[in-house]
DNA sequence: CCGATTCATAGATGTTCGTCTATGATGAGT
DNA sequence: ACTCATCATAGACGAACATCTATGAATCGG
């Protein structure tokens, strides 16, 4: 509760704000902050989101659209759309609209911030 | 599938076995690497699991037992207990009864394997 | 041996989540 | 203008999950 009041609508904000919060050893984390971080890590903590990540850090220019993601991770179009909005919402790709094509790439800064929070 | 089919009754194995599958801009992660990956990050992808990591890390000794956790969560004693059992079969704690209370503390290994995996 | 304490397990319940089909919106080419 | 891609949104459905209450198992102190 408390802050998590829009319902299904997911919120923009990436969650992983600055890396001040969680310093290694520190304070044990209020329910806040841990909502913050779980928010994040749950974006990442599933396996058809985490082969997608995978894919599209490994495609050509580092971008990738969603017909080229839908064969590999054998799921349909939709599923695959769903998955990369639930990234896109957690700050850990970037979209951008290109013609007919919709090209996804990753956000780096917010990735290496989810690393430096788990340290 | 391959490796996950027993159901409900949580399994052992670590999941984050050794740090050699996947180098950082590596091969793109087949379906096996990515559920197992996932299931780890599943385990720490909850608020309430992040703040018991949290605690017990913070904790005197680097342990903590359930009665001391209890509290600060706000939470019922067996939801701590069951979470507290989430974390241990995803390797990330260890649980050594002792007496009448139960101590757990993390397994430093097994989280510097999540950190480098995430790279 | 008994009562008290700590922890785990079992079962129930409401919510969240991943997936699908169906459909709408937008842009490209002829 | 029409048609054909590509992608997103909406709604539905089943599985997984977080939480609770109730109870069982084990340990310690009189």
């Amino acid at each position: 509760m408390t802050a998590s009041g829009t319902t299904t609508h997911v919120v923009v904000e990436p969650a992983v704000r600055s890396c001040a919060s969680s310093a290694p050893t520190e304070a044990p984390l209020d329910r806040a902050a841990a909502e913050d971080l779980a928010k994040t890590l749950k974006a990442v903590a599933d396996p058809t989101r985490l082969q997608l990540l995978s894919l599209i850090r490994a495609a050509p220019a580092g971008e990738a659209c969603v017909c080229d993601l839908t064969e590999p991770v054998g799921l349909s179009q939709p599923t695959v759309s769903h998955h990369l909005k639930v990234l896109v919402n957690a700050g850990l790709l970037r979209r951008e609209p290109r013609g007919t094509w919709t090209w996804y790439s990753l956000v780096a800064e917010q990735w290496e911030g989810l690393r430096n929070l788990l340290a």
